[in-house]
DNA sequence: GCAATAAGTTACCTAAAAGTTATATAGGTT
DNA sequence: AACCTATATAACTTTTAGGTAACTTATTGC
């Protein structure tokens, strides 16, 4: 009855931490090179956003695609699992509208 | 242009942790018994709890309700501005779900 | 032939999050 | 009079997250 598991704990490994959502929210707008998804999150150090793309890689949410040229040219996009949190994304930048607008 | 502040941040500041969305997901089925609370959520610590539920309250999502007996009773239940996540709480849950399935 | 470039990686360190254990409370039940 | 109860709080330790700075690469442009 009590401790009953639910999905919802899922979801939280997966991207319940401080970078996760704001990497997937920006990607939100299409495949985009690495500086300029790193610069769209405020105040992300380098190593933060290289492990959590790295991760959210690793659990199938985006994709990375490497040029192989000199500088390095990498970018990120959502793959369809990682869309399928659009509507979230969108409804929790939503919600912190009306918050600080109360 | 880049480094755009988005609303999002704001919400993860209120809820971007680990308990904090399941807490409130648990609360969706109305007003809870503290020591009932703490046992659906799975494995969080007493103090974990305690902090967690504090700073709900003091952010507004929650209300705590102290009835003066012994032992203590303490009532937990979702505030109007915790209650308008529910559309959200319930889409991570689904999300989870989806995910488990596949 | 030297600097600048983009996207990291590595090593090191600090700060923050979280867990563990012990303790308080005061009335009712044994 | 000792014990149990529910809800914490406090002190302490461990674990994890996160930051900083230095280093790598190979080509382009000076």
């Amino acid at each position: 009855m009590i401790k009953d598991f639910c999905p919802l704990n899922l979801t939280m490994n997966l991207i319940g931490t401080k970078w996760k959502p704001l990497v997937l929210f920006h990607l939100l707008d299409g495949c985009v090179r690495s500086g300029i998804l790193k610069k769209k999150v405020p105040d992300i150090s380098n190593k933060m956003f290289t492990q959590t793309v790295r991760e959210l890689e690793k659990d199938g949410l985006i994709s990375r695609k490497v040029f192989p040229v000199v500088p390095p040219k990498v970018e990120y996009e959502l793959t369809d699992r990682g869309r399928s949190l659009e509507q979230i994304l969108r409804s929790l930048d939503a919600w912190g509208k009306e918050m600080s607008s109360d």
